[in-house]
DNA sequence: GATCTTAACCGC
DNA sequence: CGGTTAAGATCC
């Protein structure tokens, strides 16, 4: 038999399969996904199957796969296909799509454990193994017994674990060392060599640094080697890692407005359904979900659950936790707490039932899947945007297809399209217009600041905020604050000239941090102690601003000196478990929840019966077509915050442009009516869903070449089809992010076609070293 | 990516 | 003529 192995070289010269011979040693347990490490020129690199075959097409001779890394695949058939497939939409090669679709899966190395589950019903041959130890690691197990542990695992009386090791990206290095012949003559660069190596003092010496440090080419090496002065040799590196261990009923009444919409929904169980459901805040969509969760998997199919920043959602993790179980695996983003979850992401997902997770969760390799449900299927954080751009929410409408199930995306502002998408009948519309547990939607005041200003009151707080903030303190209610970041300038500005700081190698203003007395880059990270003195004309009048949350903390303190106030942004939530200490202790003892729009995420506290929005609309007029609709769901949804239980919640919005029409919708609590009024907009724009979109950006340092790329593209593009219009390019708002500049060009055309070669074709003859050009097939969300 | 091959250049 | 580099091809 043959493999077809993708190799974990990140280069286009190698992003194919190589067919490589399966030893009779592996045949029966060797799985399609599996990682195998192989024989390559002549060094070993780890790969993975990504098909079978019978003959092999290839001339020469073929080489063996050398070992074999799991046992038991995480990449499905499934996976491998859409791993393809944004590997062409995306032009990136395959091995870093599969990089993403497995996190950390190339840079750790797994090994194998095999676990006894049930010792008794194990076959007789492999009892004396697993005898004294429960837990063996695969590689110390003789090879003939694979395909019967292979078996085990299928029946359950076996299970494979992980144990973890830091890969130093190849599983063989290249070391050099001094031999004890003494040698001659010799050149110039040869002696740089060994004096080098002599510095070392025997230590271990990587090829690679060598040649970097003494700047000489491998031909000197070589040549030294021939001549026996020095010799090299490979070596297998990795070292331990730590793992982290993972965290560890009542019915669940319907009432009469979700009883129907689950039944709808549970008819069509077995189709391929899209449902979108469009249910006001606090009307009880999470009820739905563990009920209609509860029904899928009494029929024995699985549920992929995704939820917007698992962080953020620690109550509605524990919601289905208690509901289900040890069923649910709850897998972490792996944006703030690094690589360790993967553990449990690639243990738990085999055998769990339910799967919740953030949006790298939308891989998890869970087969036999009855149902997928998007929750806040609105949320910018579905899309990736770093390295590889995908959208979770649309590669898992393409996994209910592949599964036959019915997806539920769920929201109370759904994204425009999603809504229009409805209205043309590709998902099925399930609208809930009342809360539940017999709350009202909160009553909504505006405040118009800029008369307020013009009154006299230059406090970032309107009287009419205070007032409110004031009489819920007196009845011991709980107020949340929403403080738009843009809205408060947090830089340093000189009062005698102007300069304003910034940071050297980005061009945007620095930040003010007054817990570390700095100023530090939002962007690349650069920090400096805080200044003194202006750099350009020497005042030591310096205005520190402070950070927006925090110079409105100050402000409170000053009216309520009594009151409990807590701050939830970038710099108090930096820590892995400090959200939820955060909530706790405001749910707990606090009166005040001051924080950025991570507050506005499906919070549920039944004391809070105000809600204070400092500066609406303060995101208006950034250059991006969805800012309205951004702004009209930030409003909508910190609005939801307010009294989800019997007393009625009043929501508070101070802005700049009242008489705007996203904040004017947004305070009417009408969405269909701002759906209208955008989708009006958009037509006359030529924005989606009106037309599809694509966005190219060009990344590089120089801003000359950058935009001259983007120029040339988008010539060439309408050359191509004179039917495509094509936007900018656009110098990025923020101009220069780590010494690099980026452009963007908007692709935007009317009929549904595949161009996605051409783009490819013009994307590699425009990327050189000093260009980086990205591909976002999902402009119009995120 | 890492390694090997090749042609061209350099200094003795 | 051996030693060296930069460029190009190849890896199954």
């Amino acid at each position: 038999m043959i493999a077809q192995v993708l190799v974990d070289v990140k280069s286009k010269n190698v992003n194919k399969t190589y067919d490589y011979l399966v030893p009779e040693t592996f045949m029966g347990f060797l799985e399609l996904g599996a990682r195998v490490v192989v024989p390559f020129g002549n060094r070993a690199v780890m790969g993975f199957v990504l098909g079978f075959l019978e003959d092999s097409e290839y001339s020469k001779k073929l080489k063996s796969i050398s070992k074999v890394l799991d046992i038991e695949s995480f990449l499905t058939s499934e996976l491998i296909d859409i791993a393809k497939d944004l590997s062409v939409r995306t032009n990136t090669i395959l091995i870093r799509v599969l990089e993403t679709i497995l996190p950390s899966a190339l840079k750790v190395i797994y090994k194998p454990k095999i676990m006894v589950v049930n010792f008794e019903n194990l076959s007789e041959d492999l009892k004396p193994i697993f005898e004294y130890q429960s837990q063996v690691l695969l590689e110390n197990i003789d090879e003939k017994y694979y395909k019967l542990i292979n078996r085990e695992i299928k029946n359950n009386n076996l299970t494979q674990i992980y144990e973890i090791r830091d890969l130093n990206k190849n599983l063989t290095k290249k070391f050099v060392r001094k031999t004890s012949k003494e040698f001659d003559k010799i050149s110039d660069k040869q002696r740089l060599v060994i004096n080098y190596l002599e510095a070392q003092k025997g230590k271990e010496e990587l090829l690679k640094i060598l040649l970097k440090k003494t700047n000489v080419t491998d031909s000197v090496v070589k040549t030294l080697e021939k001549h026996a002065y020095v010799e090299t040799y490979v070596k297998e590196v990795y070292r331990k890692v730590e793992t982290i261990n993972e965290v560890t009923d009542k019915i669940i009444e319907l009432n009469i407005v979700q009883e129907p919409i689950f039944e709808k929904i549970i008819c069509k169980k077995n189709t391929n359904s899209k449902f979108l459901l469009h249910g006001v805040t606090g009307s009880g969509k999470t009820e739905i979900y563990l009920k209609t969760i509860e029904d899928v998997i009494n029929d024995g199919k699985n549920v992929l659950l995704l939820v917007p920043e698992i962080s953020l959602t620690p109550m509605m993790i524990s919601r289905f936790k208690s509901r289900f179980k040890s069923l649910v695996a709850a897998l972490h983003s792996g944006l703030s707490s690094g690589e360790k979850y993967d553990e449990c992401r690639i243990n738990k997902t085999k055998e769990s039932r339910i799967v919740i997770g953030a949006r790298s969760a939308c891989f998890a390799p869970l087969e036999n899947i009855g149902l997928i449900i998007v929750d806040e299927c609105h949320e910018s954080s579905y899309k990736q945007t770093n390295g590889l751009i995908y959208y979770a929410v649309d590669i898992l409408e393409e996994r209910s297809a592949i599964h036959n199930c019915p997806i539920i995306l769920g929201s109370a502002t759904p994204n425009i399209e999603s809504y229009a998408k409805a209205k043309k009948g590709i998902y099925e519309l399930l609208e809930i217009k009342e809360r539940a547990l017999n709350s009202k939607l909160p009553r909504i005041d505006i405040v118009n600041m800029l008369s307020e200003f013009k009154s006299g009151n230059d406090s970032p707080f309107s009287k009419k905020l205070i007032e409110e903030i004031d009489s819920r303190l007196k009845r011991n209610e709980q107020v949340i604050l929403l403080m738009n970041r843009r809205g408060y300038a947090n830089f340093v500005i000189c009062r005698e000239c102007g300069y304003v700081f910034k940071c050297p190698n980005c061009d945007i203003s620095l930040t003010y941090h007054e817990y570390s007395n700095s100023l530090k880059c939002h962007y690349c990270g650069h920090e400096e102690k805080k200044p003194n003195t202006c750099i350009r004309c020497g005042s030591n009048e310096l205005n520190f601003m402070g950070s927006g949350t925090q110079k409105i903390e100050k402000y409170l303190s000053e009216y309520f000196p009594t009151a409990k106030v807590y701050r939830m942004d970038n710099d108090t939530t930096r820590k892995k478990h400090s959200h939820e200490i955060i909530l706790n202790k405001f749910q707990n003892q606090g009166d005040i929840l001051i924080g950025t729009q991570m507050i506005a995420k499906g919070l549920d506290f039944p004391r809070v019966t105000l809600v204070g929005i400092i500066q609406a609309d303060s995101n208006l007029f950034v250059p991006d077509f969805r800012a309205p609709e951004k702004t009209f769901q930030l409003i909508m949804q910190v609005s939801g915050r307010a009294g989800r239980r019997s007393i009625e919640g009043q929501v508070v919005i101070q802005a700049m442009n009242p008489e705007h029409y996203a904040v004017k919708y947004a305070c009417e609590n009408d969405y269909y009516g701002f759906y209208q009024y955008e989708m009006r907009l958009r037509r006359v724009a030529r924005y989606s869903p009106f037309y599809y979109l694509i966005e190219i950006g060009f990344n590089g340092k120089s801003i000359r070449d950058v935009f001259y790329a983007g120029i040339e593209f988008s010539k060439q593009l309408k050359r191509f089809d004179e039917s495509i219009i094509v936007l900018g390019p656009a110098i990025d708002q923020t101009i220069k992010i780590k010494n690099k500049y980026t452009a963007k060009i908007m692709i935007k055309y009317r009929e549904k076609k595949d161009f996605y070669e051409k783009i490819n074709e013009l994307v590699d003859s425009f990327s050189s070293d000093d260009i980086y050009i990205s591909i976002d097939n999902y402009p119009n969300v995120g």
